[in-house]
DNA sequence: CTAAGTGCAAAATGTTTGCATACTT
DNA sequence: AAGTATGCAAACATTTTGCACTTAG
């Protein structure tokens, strides 16, 4: 519980720069490295996995898992769910990959069901619900 | 497509037969090599991969991907999500790791909303509600 | 007989770790 | 000075693949 002091160094804050300027896109370890190489700033990766992990536990970033073999992917929330934000929910369409970000009431209202009679506290940042976009249901 | 037939093998069998007396439970890849191997009728796992991932595609098998470094999880289902059968949700406990099976209207109300104003598609199969249990919440 | 399935070992993927070095505070 | 972060390469864990062989239809 008692956190680590965290140093402000000149790769967290070149990692942060890049992810806080794409709010809401899916990025994976790998596209931060290979970005950081194009700019010449290459920043190792265990640096890179160590940073976003860190992130996540802060609540800044979430990580969505798709498939072993499969890069996690981490998306940039920053305080948008810090308490009193509007909730964000996911959905991914499973033909085009595609992600959806869904502000929606009913959700809400599911997710307080689901706490008052299950007693299970749905986490919004780490669940991602599978199925058919529009565009891919022909 | 046009399915390509599905030979009947020994091995197809014993991992039916393995997979059908265990419904809702979670099974990973090694699990089911290594109990093959205690039952003496070793496998090989790039057959189980394979199987495993055949039945998924029929509908047999739920997968579940919690994280890349860790091995997927299949679930039995058979025919319980056929048409008009009683759909089935999955609720993961972030921290003790349990899987909860919730029957729940109100999820069937939500995915309905989720049809009729988002026109998403929900996939009850693939979709994973991460939260904390009951029990973890001290 | 032909297409499909199997098993092995090797490869591929994504992620994590040990450790010496460098940087922050 | 002390604690934290970095970078590299090696280690890991799971899953996939190439290919020769076997088996089901």
């Amino acid at each position: 519980m008692a956190d680590r002091p965290t140093y402000k160094t000149k790769q967290r804050e070149i990692l942060m720069d890049y992810l806080e300027n794409r709010p809401g896109v899916h990025i994976t370890a790998g596209d931060v490295c290979e970005y950081l190489k194009i700019q010449g700033a290459t920043i190792g990766q265990s640096t890179v996995y160590r940073q976003l992990e860190r992130l996540v536990d802060e609540g800044k970033l979430n990580k969505y898992v798709l498939d072993n073999n499969t890069p996690a992917c981490f998306e940039y929330v920053g305080e948008a769910h810090k308490e009193g934000g509007d909730t964000c929910y996911h959905c991914k369409c499973e033909k085009c990959g595609k992600l959806i970000h869904l502000h929606c009431e009913e959700m809400n209202e599911f997710r307080e069901h689901l706490y008052q009679e299950h007693h299970f506290r749905l986490d919004s940042r780490r669940t991602v619900l599978y199925g058919i976009c529009e565009d891919c249901q022909e």
